[in-house]
DNA sequence: TTCAATGCAAAGACTTTGCAGATGC
DNA sequence: GCATCTGCAAAGTCTTTGCATTGAA
């Protein structure tokens, strides 16, 4: 092996993917973009831009903030990664490889916690709805939010914390 | 009628279950509530805190931002209004009045419209994923993606930018 | 009168941008 | 070598917070 072909130790299998996206695009390929897309695939779950910065630094890799969004940019335009945004006032990225690409997600309103789910169902519904529009539909994403099985035995309860019956209740 | 129940010519008929929200909670009404409130009731679709803040203007009304984002969160946590995050970077918010809670929307890549969609089987479905996790689910949201009957027909077209498969095809 | 809301401006959180120096090709 | 990237810091955007003043009850 070469210097430049395993300059990560136990690089993920797919950096090449990322380094033929940067080639065909003609963008170099740089040393930061290898090693930041390498924690993004060999990470799981949903990864802020401030997780990979610390999963970075555990490396002992020194890396800019503006260079991990500017390399995070890049990777989602690539398809090789996926953006989502819970709502927590920053986006988290999701490396494509391993699984389905699952777009369903549980998340507790309590703890916050992100479970996928995989279900074919949606995918129909997806295609149904989007007919019904003339609608040409390229991805989705199904939010259910409530509280997790954790939570609830925690004690936690789902208040619902306004009027009763609004529409029929105009005082 | 007097004045303290007509300060806003042709206000929302809503506008009482937020005032009855408020004593219930022991909050005082105050006029900037009330006209916030009464611009997001009067409006349809997905407003952000600008447009709500455009819309004050329009009234005359001089409101500070702060105020809006405080009486937002009230309205939220009333149950009269929900928050959406499409991703713009800021969130949106709408009544939940005159229509069943619609929480599928179509949403362009390219112009960014959003459409509203009901459908009666995303409820099933979330229940029978909720159902499955031990999750007790309160609200869910559906976001389809793609390119909108306008844009299509204005010839843009959907493009995968990425690599076509990823998976199969390292070099 | 008394407690809370308002409005302003400052601070905060996340993200983007500008530019001098470094690096891929 | 030339174009592009990187890293820093500054700027930008949306939102929240602190505090003196105003207003509801």
């Amino acid at each position: 092996m070469s210097a430049i072909e395993s300059a990560i130790p136990m690089a993920s299998p797919y950096l090449p993917l990322f380094r033929r996206y940067l080639r065909q695009q003609g963008l170099p390929v740089t040393q930061q973009r290898e090693v930041v897309a390498d924690v993004v695939f060999t990470s799981s779950g949903h990864l802020s831009v401030e997780e990979i910065e610390s999963r970075l630094k555990e490396r002992g890799e020194r890396i800019g903030k503006a260079t991990i969004y500017r390399t995070m940019e890049i990777l989602v335009r690539s398809g090789l990664v996926e953006d989502h945004d819970f709502g927590d006032g920053f986006k988290r990225y999701e490396h494509l490889f391993g699984h389905h690409p699952v777009r369903e997600h549980l998340i507790c309103t309590h703890c916050r916690t992100v479970t996928e789910v995989q279900d074919r169902q949606v995918e129909r519904l997806q295609g149904e709805l989007a007919r019904r529009h003339g609608f040409l539909a390229a991805r989705h994403r199904l939010e259910i939010h409530g509280l997790c099985a954790d939570c609830q035995a925690g004690g936690v309860t789902l208040q619902y914390k306004g009027l009763t019956c609004p529409a029929l209740d105009v005082a």
